[in-house]
DNA sequence: CATCCTCGTGACAACGTTGTCCAGGGCCTA
DNA sequence: TAGGCCCTGGACAACGTTGTCACGAGGATG
């Protein structure tokens, strides 16, 4: 067995290369790499030649190949926490978008919001040479991207912001949207107002915390030991804070949840019970209208729009200095936040 | 300016290579490759001088050209309808966990419900040479496959059979839970149910009709015209279909509901009338529980983990003949569908 | 009729990696 | 001490594509 033939038999199966194809239609490779690439310079007779050469054999361009040589892979990463969290669906949809028109293909992963996996899966993306990436951050610090972006990968972080490294952020306002449902919450008549949120290492877990310290000093309020849970979202945990907040002689009247699984936990846990609670959840849920769920809804799409945009401008040559941008919330009332306090 | 100066410079940035590497060590080129891979036959001196080189010149492995080399990306591709639907969101991330396990990473694409984009994303896909393929087709005809197929590209179906191309696949059991599902509102006294779908030419949308008629035949009821309608899941279509069936001197007491975004529309629909309508709707959906919406449940993550485990076990080499595999659904009546008759 | 262009085409090198093969040095054994 | 073997390390080609350049034919121009 000669070697071509070994060749064309273990890699890829048996795929036809342009070579291939320049020696079916009788023309140099060149000229098949011409047609292929709609370049000028070819006779209409001689493209229908190779045009019928790529088709009887079926014939595809090699694209990883054309990156090794142009130096550009027209993909981009985009690593996140979890893809199946509602949140993040619409946030990668709107990547994605954003790199069709570019003509971008999306690399997606998921770190679990374990670090060390954010890291390993980031550093896959840049050995594949991605032309940029999106990060939404797991870990605190991400030194280890500097001569990943020194050596010309765009970066994004989207939602928390970047440790000890200088890079382009997108964020929701955390603490004003979270200050915002805890006053409102306040002018509906409540002060004994519990907060559960997300673990402390992430920066909008405690960002949305500062927000509702604030709210409560604006309004002279003291916070209780006992007001304030952050940790896992996991069901479990939040529903025993949950519990835990509402009894004692002197329970919480309200409850501001501190995301969007927080929050569908604590409508389950507030449904059982006799009294009511009033609520206001960050982040919108679907069908939050039907329950009548007071939330602070960030506009998810919106965050991977204008980051994919910002990435897709960096590409296209920009170099200014980093850029912050803080993109607001809304407070969408809907009842649970207007209940008066029991 | 030399030209290696000059390529430096323009290509990805100013990424060292292992030539380089091997330079600033003083070994051979082929040594810095065997420390990148953890080869054996290399000394714990020289393979320290090599990692110092690594290390102080920022150099990380392009995958571009080891695949180029090698014949495998070590990547998947996943053409789904919409990442932002909250089914695809579970499944995804399914996917994704068995990819990584094989130490595969993810490219992600929407066809938005187009088969011309379905085709354009598989081939850009094919073109990057994935090494295998997970579709949810839009499409119905997916002979443009076949020379993919041919050359060696793993490819599993999802969610909808594929067209006139023999390949694996993974469903559910679109006729069996709808069936079950509309024989449970009969089993609660409803005869005049409506029925609300997808546009026909998506397989579940059809099947789901089937159930629909085979569970209303097997009781003996004659379904009537304006009971079923099939089209876009826009909600406004939605919802005129909707309160069409609910109005009028003789209105169904009963809805099934064809898939998640039709029962979120349909919930409204009904929230906003009197007189009490039973529902049972396909797909489960978040806070489904707290509503009390009885739904027909397939389980999105365990599609995906299917299909992924399929794909890799024919990557590994299983080479019987395409596989059809139907998963089941799980009826969980949770109040609506218990409804009786107004 | 000579010269200069233009245009279509193809030969060749290069992208950065890995597989193959060979060379040289140290160690063991006879 | 000679011969053989193992172990480390490097030279080189190949993966499939694209950029550069050169070549030859044919038309336009003087």
């Amino acid at each position: 067995m000669d070697r071509t033939t070994r060749h064309s038999e273990t890699r890829y199966g048996n795929r036809p290369t342009m070579k291939d194809v320049a020696a079916r239609a009788g023309v140099g490779l060149k000229t098949v790499s011409r047609v292929v690439n709609s370049e000028p310079g070819v006779t209409p007779d001689t493209e229908r030649r190779v045009q019928e050469a790529i088709d009887a054999l079926g014939f595809r361009r090699n694209d990883s190949a054309r990156v090794l040589r142009k130096g550009r892979t027209a993909s981009i990463g985009l690593v996140l926490e979890d893809l199946a969290d509602p949140f993040y669906g619409p946030l990668s949809r709107a990547v994605e978008e954003v790199a069709r028109a570019h003509g971008a293909l999306l690399i997606n992963g998921s770190s679990a919001e374990d670090p060390e996996r954010e890291q390993e899966l980031v550093l896959a993306l840049c050995a594949r040479r991605v032309d940029g990436l999106i990060v939404i951050p797991a870990g605190d610090d991400h030194r280890y991207l500097e001569p990943e972006i020194k050596a010309g990968i765009a970066t994004v972080f989207v939602d928390r912001p970047a440790g000890h490294v200088d890079v382009d952020m997108v964020l929701s306002d955390s603490f004003g949207g979270a200050r915002e449902g805890v006053a409102h919450l306040i002018a509906h008549g409540h002060r004994r107002i519990g907060f559960i949120g997300d673990q402390p290492r992430i920066h909008t877990a405690t960002e949305r915390l500062r927000g509702y310290h604030a709210a409560m000093r604006d309004a002279g309020i003291t916070v209780e030991d006992g007001w304030v849970s952050l940790g896992s979202t996991d069901p479990e945990r939040v529903r025993a804070a949950a519990e835990k907040m509402l009894s004692g002689p002197e329970p919480v009247t309200a409850l501001f949840a501190g995301n969007n699984r927080v929050t569908v936990t604590a409508v389950r846990v507030i449904a059982e019970r006799e009294r009511p609670v009033a609520l206001v959840g960050f982040d919108d849920i679907e069908l939050a209208d039907l329950l009548g769920i007071t939330v602070i809804s960030q506009d998810a799409a919106a965050v991977g729009r204008t980051a994919a945009e910002h990435l897709f401008h960096r590409l296209d040559g920009a170099d200014h200095a980093p850029a912050r941008v803080e993109l607001p919330t809304t407070l969408i009332p809907r009842g649970s936040g207007e209940l008066p306090p029991a």
